[in-house]
DNA sequence: TGTATTTTATTTGTCGACAAGAATATTAGA
DNA sequence: TCTAATATTCTTGTCGACAAATAAAATACA
């Protein structure tokens, strides 16, 4: 019940306490510091951010409104359940997101875009070489991301960051460690949509995704397969 | 600049302030009764309402957070403007949507939900024969985010219903009147792709969806070419 | 007259306080 | 001892107030 946020509470400007409040529970929140379920207590809260409840109760209506906080109302608000029985739902997204983005990006990318992409897929085999499943995670992600970025529909990001986003919450949940011989597979794929993305190759970048995508959900339910702790819900 | 939300306040419990003042700007945003641009001055609008500027804020926070409003820090808070450079990439994501929507709608529809679907396609036929412009807008609106609910992809749905938000804006601002043929073809259109959800004819779904997204486009583009008031952005 | 600088006014972001509701504890009655 | 009613505590939703930040107005200067 005692979800501290034991962290230094910085000097703030005025105009930087919602933001402020926002970033710490979001994060925390995905990296399931806070996980799904636990009760948050605005006063608490306040206290120990040394803030009063106004921009914290603006944060948390941010955060409801991207699904990650729920607010029953004249009860207390919670982090958001993780929704098990429809997960097919967040793949089928997530699985169509990649696609469309990595399409887009193979039309739109600019050569800086190439070259953001190309740095985070760096950061990502050495974190495979290490590895570092958490950073290998995360890096994934942002490889991901700036493919979207680069593909410059806002429409488009704003829903597959959401995703990938809730695909980090149900990683950390998931995963213990990973088989070898994936993450390397990972990182030729990478490879192999850079240069379709390069190339401008629409139709092999949209294949390539897919068969990621599919690569990455699979892996996802093997990790739900082999660690069968949570039964139906919650 | 006196853009008055005159209406009555009718008496309100407590709890229900932010979600008060939430739909009624909200409204008046999509039906360009506030229009994009106009500042919201948080304090006019607490003494219109009479109530303070705390649920008023929160109410701003969420529509700044659903792309609604425009926070610029330490300054005014306005309607978001419609990025008329990037239309694009708002019909792109529309056009998928209604694909993947009506696809999910054919896999996935109840009897409970095709008795929805089939009234609102009554309401819309009944706009057709009134040509009733504005009603039709506002019931075709509600025939796609009824087949998109039927789909049951929450992300979907939240993606969507944003899109045929935004479109509603659009329309608003565009149409002058319905070319008198073209909602007859909307009327038979929405016609087949009820057939196909019917019978569970995902390929046949997805492909109506299509021609219906083009031809929705299409007469958008038409709109505004026919209305070349506003040259470049705003 | 036009520009730079100071002063004033307005508006935002935050605060502490308080009352309505809900949760919990307490008492009363069987 | 167990259930029902009541009282108490706690939390939330809302309020009015205040200070920082910005915009507008007024003044000084060239």
């Amino acid at each position: 019940m005692d979800n501290n946020l034991m962290r230094p509470v910085p000097e703030r400007k005025r105009g930087q306490g919602v933001k402020f409040v926002y970033e710490i529970l979001r994060d925390d929140i995905l990296d399931l510091v806070l996980p799904p379920g636990s009760p948050i207590d605005e006063i608490q809260l306040a206290e120990r951010l040394s803030m009063s409840r106004t921009p914290i109760r603006e944060a948390l209506v941010k955060l409801a409104s991207e699904g990650l906080v729920t607010t029953l109302p004249n009860r207390s608000t919670m982090v958001s359940n993780i929704d098990f029985l429809n997960l097919h739902t967040f793949f089928d997204a997530l699985s169509l997101m990649y696609r469309v983005t990595t399409r887009l990006a193979a039309e739109n990318r600019t050569e800086e875009d190439l070259e953001i992409i190309r740095n985070l897929q760096i950061k990502f085999t050495k974190a495979v070489q290490a590895q570092d499943a958490l950073t290998m995670i995360a890096t994934n992600r942002d490889f991901h991301a700036a493919i979207a970025e680069a593909g410059k529909n806002p429409y488009y990001t704003g829903l597959f960051f959401r995703l990938l986003d809730e695909g980090r919450r149900i990683l950390r949940i998931y995963y213990s460690s990973f088989d070898d011989q994936l993450p390397k597979r990972y990182v030729a794929e990478h490879d192999d949509m850079i240069a379709a993305i390069e190339a401008h190759d629409v139709a092999s970048a949209d294949k390539l995704a897919a068969q990621h995508a599919d690569q990455i959900v699979i892996q996802i339910q093997q990790f739900m397969a082999r660690d069968r702790r949570r039964p139906i819900d919650l």
